[in-house]
DNA sequence: CATGAATGAGGCTTCATTCAT
DNA sequence: CATGAATGAAGCCTCATTCAT
């Protein structure tokens, strides 16, 4: 069982690098968290900022792969909204400290390419969406990255408001605003 | 004329956190920044921490000033929210570094108790607002603080948005997202 | 054998604490006079603190056990004297630096609790002496605490007279101080 | 009124550097106990060194002329012995900050040749009486420096004993001290 | 692969000293 | 002379990384 270490690392990390930020969580603390000595980790990763980066690819990965690939490309556009909008808080309820985690370091300059490379292609499945939505004439005016973002940052905006007890975002909240939003969204 | 190099000192602590994050940025990179010595920093706060808080402070204080205190009480609903979204965008585009610096330091654990009772300062005038809006039955049965945080958020989305370069946000669009949130909102 | 560079950091603080004191000697001197690096020090001492207060303990307890334990409390009270006097001087000669080191740093205020409990320890067993002879009426009207703190002062007169260069401390001199001041000291 | 400050930057001087130390001692809190701006101090003395070494000289000159300058060189040895002990008492009962001061810096490192020329000043005249004594066949066989180290020591040594309050150091006590040391210095 | 002692660069902070006012 | 802001060297300590076991 040659790879548990490796995951615990990685499990370690997400917490800390989660709660304190790359800079503030220290090879020590990880190693701590991990239940390994600090010497282990390098043994499974070249350095530090290689550690994150693996981190970012596996969380990323998972994101994209539980919400995001392989929506629904038929139905109606209310259809597909809906898929997404209900994945995407799957996703978050299942792992909120890696949401949290991607949130955190979207665009950090310790990110290399590869873990760039994995933004574009989260953003692919949502850009298809929007622009056959937007084609079809489905949808407002505004433009495809403007609702993206608006959705997204509202998404965000209620799991960060919900992190800091400022509301529960439970199915009942989360039915609300995507109609809410849906409203917003689609064409007159 | 003293008050120069302190000033100094703020303003490029704003940058460099904002960029790099608080762990990130190391005292001595504030003080090239700011053209002094590393250790002048210390006669002027007695501590990094110290300095984030002023900083945090100083900054979030303005964005009260300028962006929250005083909104209109009187008008239409619909005139209060435009008021709001107008001056949380001027405040934006006058302060893009201050703006990410809130939010990138939101609830981070170096922040001291007086720095926290900044942030609910900063939210009272909007709850109010909600809270006179949503008993009028001018906006929807989303409760205050979704709303609060699915606007903000979307704010906040859009922001990151142009950032990161995926979009202008530029008048026009902010009309139109204003308008596409205030239909969302308000109760049909 | 991991506990060598233990010792040879608590002997490089020895030198140097004795010849330049706490405060005058610094970490990384320290390291290098014991061989390490500055960095090693702290994977056996969590501060420079821990540091002086481990080397007093070491060392006061290393005096307390040649000089001071198990004092003969048979036979007579010259015959007492006599050990407790010659075994202080065999510790002062095979530990010189030891002993100038305790005496410099005799209630400095960064010793913690636990070395000041070593001080009183050491002068039970003189304190015990004292007071049996005192009983006997083998000494002066002279309280126990003020003899104990002149022959002690006279020895460390000595000692440092000598670390001068004023005398030479030996044999004869040591056997000549030693009944001038059972003189001083036995009832008359 | 000018001597002023310089009086009270030595007075503040005098205390801390006896209670923390030279090197535990920062120019900052010399200012600060002194009540003046820390530059100040540099328009009365050149360096922190200059300083411990006209404290020094200060200090070491009053106890010369306090209670050594100008022993009695006739009337009995006794009485010579009885004007030294008392008059050394006398001062450190007056200047016990001082005294402790002196014996703390004795021999540092940073005391200048100037400073370390008044040590054999202040030993002249016990020497003197001793050698005088002794060649009278007053005092024993111990050496004329043995002696001083003796009965120097046994002062210190009851002084430092009163500061951490193992015992009171009154006139009686100083007086069956006196007695008891005689009794060990002269010749039988 | 795992360990953890060792390394030494670099971070936060203090402090002796200078200098413009 | 007095002030105290400013300087930058140096001190204590942490931490990413290496390596012998």
């Amino acid at each position: 069982m040659t790879g548990g270490k490796k995951e615990q690392i990685l499990d370690a990390a997400l917490t800390l690098f989660t709660e304190r930020g790359y800079h503030g969580t220290s090879i020590p603390e990880i190693a701590e968290r991990a239940g390994v000595a600090a010497g282990t980790i390098y043994s499974h990763f070249d350095s530090k900022e290689h550690l994150v980066n693996a981190l970012y690819r596996r969380t990323k990965t998972k994101m994209i792969e539980q919400a995001l690939a392989g929506l629904p490309t038929g139905g109606t556009v209310r259809h597909q909204f809906h898929e997404l909008w209900t994945r995407l808080r799957a996703f978050e309820r299942a792992e909120p400290t890696g949401f949290a985690f991607l949130e955190l370091h979207h665009h950090a300059d310790y990110l290399d390419r590869k873990s760039r490379a994995l933004e574009v292609e989260a953003l692919l499945p949502i850009a298809r969406f929007l622009d056959a939505a937007s084609r079809d004439g489905h949808v407002r005016r505004v433009s495809a990255p403007a609702l993206m973002a608006m959705v997204w940052g509202a998404f965000v905006g209620l799991v960060k408001a919900e992190r800091v007890g400022y509301l529960r975002f439970d199915d009942a909240l989360s039915d609300q605003v995507e109609a809410t939003l849906w409203d917003a969204v689609k064409s007159k």
